[in-house]
DNA sequence: ATTAACATACCAACTGGTTGGTTTTTTCTT
DNA sequence: AAGAAAAAACCAACCAGTTGGTATGTTAAT
């Protein structure tokens, strides 16, 4: 791995548990095994190396979504949003999962940082467009006369995914994710009659 | 109103714009008109005031709660909590409304202050707790037979919010708020047969 | 020889926190 | 009621450590 993926691996890492402000350059370097010349020479600062770092971490998960279910194969869009749902709630077991870089960042950043706060937001946008895609076509397969708004549907599901990952910060207690899932997942069967 | 509360009013304000560790003790000092010795003399440290900061504005909510709906007039659970649904619904469009501090410290602080972040869970699950004694009654009184469990929809409740409160964020769009809050009220709707 | 990729050593600004003192209020004594 | 004593409330100036960031190299490959 070349030291830029290695510095963003570190930061991600490191961001992941403390956020952006607490997360040193000094500490990311170290991580790294790198020194802060080197760093500097990659990232005009530090505010560079967070929107980089948050789209690195986009492209990551979606990478993940798109290999371990969805898109492919399957070819009802309501199994692929339910087989989402199931590689949300598995993963979130995993004690490699340590959340969000995005709501992290989000949350953090929105007002001191704008323009890491405006990577965040075309981030969410385009995750929250890709799944409203498909409840789209599954409302025109499944439920046509529904009454519900694919968009608002897909917007609903990231906030429900972003608040229990702070509701499992504050517990330090992973399965609220899962129960959150669930809930959700109650949901939409009911919208699609279950 | 005293110097102590007046510093615990500013940290509330500047933290639920910027965070905890971004939010300085000169600058909340100078907001609040007073030195850093007076704020050394009422806070033991930074994190002191972090835990402070965090009752002071849980109590302004539940007092805000406790006075605009619910509790005390209302005899039935299920009309309670759609009265809290709407209170949440009705203040979320305020600008003064700018988030929740419990869900910025948890998602900030929980691998950083442990202290804090054990505050901040308390916090949540009074809250978690409160609303869950109002699903057990309504669950009693409308919907006997039905499978749902009080406590994790109370529970999703507050996911749902803190994860719209996320994306106002990343949106400097308050209405995914009311948004959430339409489809978490759709839900429970349904749960309690519509 | 030039350039990309790193490292070393350093700094100015800012951070949370302390010190030693002053003013204001309360309490106690007469 | 008066005044002394003590405690609470408050402040200006300072400090040591840390922070992001830079200036000046060195190395290795093209």
């Amino acid at each position: 791995m070349d030291k830029k993926t290695k510095i963003l691996e570190s930061a991600q890492g490191l961001m992941l548990e403390k956020g952006f402000i607490a997360s040193t350059v000094d500490d990311i370097c170290e991580k790294a095994g790198v020194t802060k010349g080197s760093f500097f020479y990659y990232f005009k600062d530090k505010e560079d190396l967070g929107k980089n770092v948050a789209v690195h971490f986009a492209c990551c998960q979606q990478k993940m979504i798109d290999e371990n279910c969805c898109d492919q194969d399957e070819p009802d869009p309501l199994k692929r949003i339910y087989n989402l749902l199931d590689l949300v709630f598995e993963t979130s077991n995993n004690p490699q999962n340590k959340g969000c870089l995005i709501g992290i960042f989000s949350q953090e950043l929105s007002e001191t940082h704008p323009n890491i706060r405006k990577v965040c937001e075309k981030i969410f946008n385009s995750f929250i467009d890709k799944l409203k895609k498909d409840f789209v076509l599954a409302k025109e397969k499944h439920a046509p006369k529904a009454s519900f708004k694919p968009e608002e549907l897909a917007e609903y599901f990231l906030a429900s995914i972003q608040g229990s990952l702070i509701l499992m910060r504050a517990r330090k207690d992973p399965k609220v994710v899962q129960r959150s899932v669930k809930q959700y997942r109650e949901y939409v069967e009911m919208l699609f009659g279950k």
